[in-house]
DNA sequence: CTGAAAGCGCTTACAG
DNA sequence: CTGAAAGCGCTTACAG
């Protein structure tokens, strides 16, 4: 069954397709007869009339969508943050496609290249390591993009970030304000900006209280952390020459795993250790301390990556970058030192 | 900057655009000429030439995309499907767009209108309630689509489905053998067969064993629930005249409020009351009692759905309907009676 | 072995 | 007020 197209509707009132054209868009609306304009909307309901977008994004050059790029849709950040996108970019009328890089540069520009085969009008981006080539890439081909949650400092681009030095010393600043100084971090080992933000922001503050940071205090993982690594990291944190009172974890997925084995261990929580963790931690309010951790405002986020994103895509303007502020959502894993004694 | 084409490349080398049409999709090769050939590759190289699918898309009628509609894709369950689905999709060189539903018709219709104008070659559908009608109308146009996690009984349609009756059953049953037989469930009011599968499975299960069911046991909220009202709804399970020993909740939004207030009524999971689920409760494993439940072998499931797809688009074939089976997975929350008790 | 040409379904500058 | 016509960037049946 062939499906109707603009000359059908038109061959069938014996009118011209641009008629039709301009009648179903709503364009010119002033120079055609209203007569004629209702038969032609009443023809196209009747022929059950569907736009092919595809054949309209042939000739004006757009096509209405737009990539989304995460590190895995799967993730529970990233796929809230696709969620209040896929909200925000529909109500422009903003398709999005979807497609996870798995941290890997490699997957990342088969994404790119896979997408702007389809023509995406723009992209917005959580980019992995060493991607900055890709981005001066679509610079230079000036396909407008926005990052979110991570960001470079070259190439300049558009951002939407938090504020994640703020965010580790708001945590570390907690802590110590609940008693404990020896406070473990427990972070990737990366390039990427938003992480050496929170190590940065960790030692800053501990500095600012004159307090020592012995480097055995803050472990590296991998990007593609294991459960393994995570136990090790933790076990050196609580032997050791300076065992620590308190560990923030720089993610939801190293305190998830965090969270795990401590849950073995023979330690309570917080009285024997404060824990702290950037990002939610899903079912963390099901464990018998729910953890304190460091908010991002999502939908604020996700609302204005789309809504800039769709601005450049109109028009060329400059650089926006934001780094939103986070929020300390304090619940009992940090609870202060005396009170977590007598608990 | 203007993109290059085919015609820019044909025009560099004097060929004509058919020739290099042919070359760079490795079409009719054995009639060219193989210094031509890459010397086409070479210049389309050289012109950083990206072929347009938009284009090509006009003319075959085919985009290599899908359509992947789900409840809400922020959703655990569905996010997991969509990473399985996108990467099984891109094996055979396709792309994903995602939309949710929102369990509403009216949106659901929506995104199928604006899919479809897009042109997906084919759609993944985890419909919502009422959507029998849309699904009928698909099939009148001949567009290829499978659903996921829930069917229909009419219209026929290819699907891919969790054995949801048996789960019940197992679950039910793993109850039973830890020595509990007053059992409540707290499920949807919904007229949605997977739901009442799962309703159905726990019924029969029941009267195996000649085992009364009291109508209060099974609590029906909202698809829209509440804490509140899966608050209400334990409050009645465990008061009344017939207070349960176990409660199965099917699906793991509602065990993850449940649990949020099991853990702060003053009783113990599970030596005062068993806790099962279908579907993981993401960190339910940092509760004291980590539950079991009724897992889907949701990367089976979402490879199969993709692979009916994918046959389904190259040729209409009989109707596909899989059951998986599930698996019980054990944890503490069900201990039997007697290890619970001296626990 | 190769290419001119039609056509996919739209939009829109232009002529009347 | 209206429409013929060009053209977006491809594919491919057809003619040579």
């Amino acid at each position: 069954m062939k499906r109707t197209s603009l000359k059908d509707i038109a061959r069938k009132l014996g009118v011209s397709t641009t008629l039709v054209s301009y009648v179903l868009n709503n364009k010119k609306l002033s120079r055609i007869s209203h007569e004629i304009a209702t038969k032609i909307r009443e023809t196209a309901k009747e022929l059950n009339y569907r736009p092919n977008q595809i054949a309209k994004s042939l000739k004006t050059n757009k096509t209405d969508t737009i990539g989304l790029i995460v590190s895995n849709i799967s993730n529970p950040f990233s796929s809230n943050m696709a969620r209040l996108i896929e909200d925000e970019a529909k109500k422009s009328n903003y398709t999005v496609l979807f497609g996870s890089s798995d941290e890997s540069v490699l997957k990342f520009g088969n994404l790119i290249n896979i997408f702007l085969n389809r023509q995406v009008d723009g992209f917005i981006i959580a980019p992995p390591e060493n991607a900055e080539s890709q981005l001066e890439l679509l610079q230079k081909n000036e396909i407008p993009f926005v990052l979110i949650d991570r960001y470079f400092s070259s190439p300049e681009t558009n951002y939407i970030v938090l504020d994640n030095f703020l965010g580790s010393q708001m945590a570390v600043n907690h802590v110590l304000e609940g008693g404990r100084k020896k406070i473990g971090l427990i972070t990737y080992k990366s390039s990427l900006l938003h992480l050496l933000d929170r190590k940065a922001g960790y030692k800053a503050l501990m500095e600012t209280h004159n307090l020592p940071i012995h480097e055995q205090w803050i472990k590296e993982l991998n990007l593609h952390v294991t459960s393994t690594e995570v136990e090790n990291a933790i076990n050196e944190l609580l032997t050791g020459p300076e065992p620590v009172e308190a560990i923030l974890f720089s993610s939801n997925t190293l305190a998830s795993l965090g969270l795990d084995y401590i849950n073995q261990l023979n330690i309570k929580v917080p009285s024997d250790l404060a824990v702290i963790s950037f990002d939610e931690v899903e079912g963390s309010n099901l464990f018998y301390a729910p953890l304190t951790y460091i908010k991002q405002p999502l939908r604020e986020m996700g609302q204005a990556a789309t809504q800039v994103l769709l601005k450049l895509m109109e028009d060329k303007q400059e650089l926006t970058r934001m780094h939103f502020e986070p929020e300390l959502v304090i619940r009992k894993s940090t609870a202060p030192r005396a009170a977590a004694m007598t608990d």
